[in-house]
DNA sequence: AAAACTAGCAACCGCACACGA
DNA sequence: GTCGTGTGCGGTTGCTAGTTT
């Protein structure tokens, strides 16, 4: 039967989006907010793609991203994150406010990997490397990596992985070994509300703002990150509504941006 | 100074899922 | 239940800037 493909190839435009597309894209989300993304491209004048324009969007022109590399405390919580959800992006993200899963996966692949390498820690099953070389030696129930961690209100505290005992034979041909693990059910209060969706859903931490939150979490303000917050402090606490954005000056596009 | 190499990141691709008809 | 469509996700690619030789 074949399937759509979701653009059509002819005519679209590939590659680094220019200030003008942003700006095009940018007017169009402000004045309509985020709807049909395959009409987008359409309605907003653009030649691209319209997984393209959302992407952009997602991963670059959202007023609430953060910029420049994870903290810490955001590495560290990517790592205990990545131990218990494997390679599910969109996941972790959704528990780093500000950033997006493409920035996750790329720091991932880029810091974090190596740095876990480096250690002795498989990135992949968060184990001790030796442990593989020599199976039937028992590695320690905590990963290493994981104690004596700063937790996020700076003090010390152990944000062991409790659910480190050996996965479940047949499981073993899952490439994300963590994935059996409930995280829901997780001893500790701190990773426990952190898993829960009743994190996820608060909205004191959820987007556009939540200044004290993201001070909590060992993070900068939003401000300042964002090339949109750099001109644009005033964008409004309803931003999901976009209502306000109407007369968002756009003008910032137009700076000479570090690579787009 | 120039070429070769490496690292980092933005963007693309294809598959899977959700949802409505 | 099935089919078509839209969207989201994760893996991968390719470009660029920085570093080394």
């Amino acid at each position: 039967m074949g399937r759509q493909p979701c653009c059509d190839k002819f005519g679209v435009k590939k590659g680094p989006w220019t200030a003008e597309e942003d700006r095009k894209l940018v007017n169009f989300i402000l004045t309509h907010g985020q709807c049909c993304w395959r009409a987008v491209p359409k309605l907003a004048g653009l030649r691209r793609c319209g997984k393209s324009c959302r992407l952009r969007w997602t991963n670059y022109l959202r007023p609430d991203l953060k910029r420049g590399l994870l903290n810490e405390a955001e590495e560290q919580l990517v790592i205990e994150l990545h131990a218990r959800l494997g390679n599910r992006w969109s996941k972790i993200a959704a528990r780093l406010p500000g950033r997006t899963d493409n920035e996750i996966k790329n720091h991932w692949n880029t810091h974090i990997k190596k740095k876990l390498i480096k250690m002795g820690i498989d990135p992949v099953t968060h184990e001790p490397l030796h442990k593989q070389e020599n199976p039937g030696a028992a590695a320690p129930c905590h990963n290493i990596m994981y104690d004596h961690q700063p937790n996020f209100n700076g003090d010390h505290q152990q944000i062991s992985n409790n659910n480190c005992e050996p996965q479940a034979s047949s499981s073993s041909s899952n490439t994300t070994p963590t994935e059996s693990s409930d995280p829901n059910n997780d001893d500790d209060p701190l990773m426990s509300y952190i898993f829960s969706d009743t994190y996820l859903e608060d909205s004191t931490w959820n987007f556009p703002i939540a200044r004290e939150e993201y001070c909590e979490f060992g993070m900068s303000s939003p401000e300042g990150n964002s090339p949109w917050f750099l001109a644009h402090n005033d964008i409004g606490d309803d931003y999901f509504g976009l209502g306000r954005f109407n007369d968002v000056d756009l003008s910032v596009l137009d700076q000479p941006d570090d690579k787009h």
